[in-house]
RNA sequence: GCGGACGUGGCGGAACGGUAGACGCAGCGGACUUAAAAUCCGCUUGGGCAUCCCAGUGCGGGUUCGAAUCCCGCCGUCCGCACCA
């Protein structure tokens, strides 16, 4: 063997050899336990970053390691390739979206590849090409049949100078981002898909994905919102009724207002005669459009003058428009009860409107003031006529039945989730196969003419949807009655794209989206990973595509992701300087920086720069590292190591230069480990038997259960006891087991060794080798340490064979110097035995 | 504002309610070398500067023979958000 471990010459070698044996394809003839191993899809913005390296190198460890359990492992890539980026780069650099994605897609894969992944790239698909967003398309009729697609009016944001429809990241304090013009709200008619069909299953399914994180279940559940309450209607001093629904309908008789949405009808009618009206509703349109933006804003009201009766007491409440109503929940107007709610408490605080009390810890309590704030707990009804002394569940019931009986109101339950909007007023993304004619209405594209593929021939000069005014393409027949008729123009939202293409990945022929036999087999995903950032909207899609899919036939599986991982990001440290002219800091990459003891120096002036925080990797802070310098200066094996170490998976990974240094040194150090293989080495040596066989146990739990930081660290013991350890049998087989541990981990070297040792006949590759087997009795220790407490606190330890009884432990325990010594005569009251494991003495 | 999580050495982190700080990084000392790199050995929570003891897991309480771990109340940091009526 060499002295030193190449990676330059390694890496790029096994790469060829796996590849060139299709060592990572997957059998679907297979009769192994199969596993299906998924990192999400990248979207192929032209460079991987630090972050994939993670995500994929997690996936990868999986991936490999159940291959050498026996497994047949279906572990594919793809690309999420449609979006915006791709379109503003044909805007920007006048390229074509598709000759920018897929040169994009070239440039990644062969990252990917430097990185020595275990991918089945026979399955790689990219979701701009017809042959995926064909069958897309066929998917989506098939759910139009079934009832679960449909039009409706919505708005979106329209920016009139650039005559187009943005996205809410591209609106910047209601201004488009480009031509900074005020952006409109306009309503269009658009897809949606019937996800509010499966709110119940959908919550429902929660419940079974015991492999999915606690959090990510909640924050589902929280999504999609049930609650159940009572709607019921207010008659209006107009004469009109007024639906609301209060999910508290306990608190009815605290109710001192009413309030109605900007966008509500009530207010649109005070409007089209109160231009102060009118001035208030476009200022609640003006302000920001989000949660946190609406929640933290100052409550803003206008008083309609109309007043509404209060069902119960007769009560005339006073009618508001407010900016903290929803017109997309509920009704779009709520009773207000300021005492048992805390908007509504400081709407009525600042507009002077009655906080009254109505459930109070006790009937004693019933006239306690306020405490600066809504008391939204529980307790007994108060103040309220027939539910005076009722808990708050029996008052919500004993006012439902009320209100049922009277007839003007009924309980009622409501979901958060809505449908998903999935039309997009852009090129860049699947067309949705339907075409409009004037005397048959929407009509789908027949399946036998799908795809509708997306014309090359455009141009985006021009401001707006190129398939709104590219020449010939929307210009079609209708199926139906052969008349001229036109394309729809929309296309489908990318979250389409990636509803699915884990099935495709299971299965891809030619004339179908996908063989359900096959999908029986590899679904559901055995370990999905992939960033937290998609706790919500994409899983959840996910889940739902699926679902609908199986509703209607076309799949065997409800849930598609068994486990669900969610990983931290990679962090760095940020350098940074005042510019002196305008105060803003200047921010300096790594690649510049001169890293000093405490302090960072920039190497092009030698003067000292600021050390900031550490923070998630952004090119706008440029604390990045290119993943591609790292492997070309430390090689693969390193990179993925440092993935692997340290930080838990799920946790934040800060990234040094002294971190990936450490791992190219225990690469090469490894290889020294490697180099004393000696097959014909004799003699045994017990306790390096019992660490190297706890170890291999150790670090097959760690790694099923993603603990990649525990298994390094039980690598790291293992490689310190090998090198402790004299020439041996023992010792050759602890080097073989380590090397067969690392393997799914730093693949390179391990191939190098595994073939260096040339012990392996038949001239196969480690990454075809099984996971090294396991002497159970070996796991077992024969002697233990145990802790001697005196009054809980360690005064000494034992070390006893294992199994040794209470009694004798506590002879022993007391037989101890150091005991008798801080036990000082006191008379002993209690003694804790603990066996294997401690004796407490309680004296 | 609401929801979710997390607080352990200089840093990343280990630790079924049972020896806190495994393992890695950084640092210090030493060996090898003409020298450097590489490598190897040792030390590394704080304090009293004793093989001994005291304190210590964000802060304050509590449960327990025993708490980083369980409970209550604070403080701080991070993440998500579509006002959830």
């Amino acid at each position: 063997m060499n002295e030193r471990f190449d990676p330059s010459r390694a890496d790029s070698h096994w790469q060829r050899i796996w590849d060139e044996r299709q060592c990572f394809r997957a059998d679907d003839a297979s009769d192994k336990p199969r596993s299906f191993v998924l990192e999400m899809f990248p979207y192929p913005s032209g460079r991987i970053h630090i972050g994939h390296v993670r995500n994929y190198t997690m996936g990868d460890v999986l991936a490999r390691y159940k291959r050498m359990r026996g497994h047949e492992v279906l572990h594919p890539m793809g690309w999420d390739a449609f979006g915006m980026p791709a379109e503003n780069a044909a805007m920007e650099k006048s390229v074509h979206p598709g000759g920018w994605t897929r040169e994009n897609i070239a440039n990644m894969k062969a990252q990917l590849k430097r990185l020595g992944f275990a991918l089945d790239w026979s399955r790689e698909l990219a979701t701009c090409e017809p042959d995926y967003y064909g069958p897309e398309q066929s998917l989506f009729l098939d759910l139009y049949e079934a009832d679960l697609v449909y039009r409706k009016e919505s708005a979106v944001n329209w920016d009139p100078v650039d005559q187009t429809v943005l996205a809410n990241e591209q609106v910047i304090d209601g201004r488009g981002w480009r031509s900074g013009a005020l952006v409109e709200k306009r309503k269009l008619s658009q897809w949606f898909l019937k996800i509010t069909d499966f709110a119940d299953e959908l919550l429902e399914g929660l419940d079974h994905l015991k492999g999915w994180p606690e959090k990510v279940r909640t924050m589902q559940e929280n999504w999609i919102g049930k609650s159940q309450g009572l709607e019921f209607a207010f008659t209006l001093s107009d004469g009109s009724s007024l639906p609301v629904y209060s999910t508290r309908p306990d608190t009815i008789f605290g109710a001192s207002f009413v309030a109605v949405a900007a966008d509500h009808p009530v207010a649109q009618g005070i409007a089209a005669t109160s231009p102060e009206a009118l001035a208030f509703i476009e200022q609640c349109r003006a302000g920001g459009t989000t949660a946190a933006e609406l929640e933290t804003a100052e409550k803003l009201g206008f008083d309609t003058g109309l007043t509404a009766t209060h069902p119960f007491s007769g009560a005339l409440l006073p009618v508001y428009i407010a900016n903290f109503v929803l017109m997309d929940y509920g009704t779009g107007a709520i009773m207000a009860v300021p005492g048992h709610d805390q908007r509504d408490f400081e709407f009525a605080t600042k507009y002077g409107l009655p906080i009254m009390r109505v459930v109070a810890a006790s009937a004693e309590e019933a006239n306690k003031p306020f405490a600066g704030e809504a008391e939204t707990g529980e307790g007994v009804l108060v103040n309220s006529d027939f539910l005076d002394g009722l808990g708050v569940a029996e008052a919500k019931a004993a006012v439902n039945a009320r209100a049922q009986q009277e007839g003007w109101g009924s309980a009622k339950t409501q979901y958060r989730l809505r449908d998903w909007g999935v039309s997009r007023q852009r090129y860049w993304g699947t067309p949705i196969p339907f075409i409009h004619c004037e005397a048959c209405g929407v009509v789908p594209v027949p399946k036998d003419q799908l795809p509708v593929v997306l014309p090359e021939d455009v141009d985006f000069a021009t401001p707006g949807n190129p398939l709104l005014h590219h020449p010939t393409w929307r210009h079609v027949d209708c199926p139906k009655c052969g008349k001229a008729a036109e394309r729809e123009t929309d296309t489908l939202d990318t979250f389409v794209n990636s509803s699915w293409y884990f099935l495709r990945f299971a299965s891809q022929p030619d004339d179908r989206p996908f063989d359900p036999a096959q999908i029986a087999k590899w679904l559901p995903v055995e370990q999905y990973i992939g960033g937290i950032e998609h706790a919500i909207l994409h899983l959840l899609y996910a889940r739902f595509w699926t679902r609908a899919l199986a509703r209607i036939g076309k799949v065997d599986v409800k849930e598609p992701f068994a486990s669900l991982f969610t990983q931290g990001m990679v962090t760095h440290e940020t350098y940074e300087r005042t510019n002196p002219e305008n105060g803003q800091p200047v921010y300096y990459s790594p690649a510049e920086v001169e890293r000093t003891g405490d302090g960072a120096t920039l190497t092009e002036d030698g003067q000292t720069v600021t050390v900031g925080r550490v923070i998630k990797m952004s090119k706008s802070k440029k604390n990045v590292v290119d993943p591609d310098e790292i492997v070309a200066t430390y090689g693969a094996d390193a990179i993925r190591w440092f993935m692997l170490s340290d930080s838990p998976p799920e946790r934040d990974l800060p990234w040094s230069e002294s971190g990936i240094e450490g791992c190219g040194r225990f690469v090469q150090r490894l290889w020294r480990i490697f180099g004393q293989y000696d097959a014909s080495a004799s003699g045994e040596d017990k306790p390096l038997d019992r660490k190297r066989d706890q170890t291999v146990a150790a670090v097959a739990e760690d790694i099923e259960a993603l603990s990649f930081n525990k298994a390094v660290a039980r690598i790291y013991e293992l490689a310190s006891a090998i090198e402790k350890a004299q020439p041996s049998a023992s010792r050759s087989a602890a080097i073989k087991a380590i090397l067969l541990l690392v393997a799914p981990m730093m693949p390179h070297i391990a191939e190098e060794a595994w073939q260096a040792m040339g012990d392996n006949e038949d001239g196969g590759l480690v990454s075809e080798a099984p996971w090294p087997e396991v002497d159970e009795a070996l796991l077992v220790e024969d002697e233990v340490t145990i802790a001697v407490q005196v009054k809980g606190k360690l005064r000494d330890t034992i070390t006893v064979a294992k199994g040794l009884p209470a009694d004798e432990l506590e002879a022993l325990a007391l037989a101890s110097e150091k005991v008798q010594r801080s036990i000082d005569g006191a008379p002993i009251r209690k003694v804790i035995v603990v066996p294997d494991r401690l004796v407490n003495i309680v004296a």
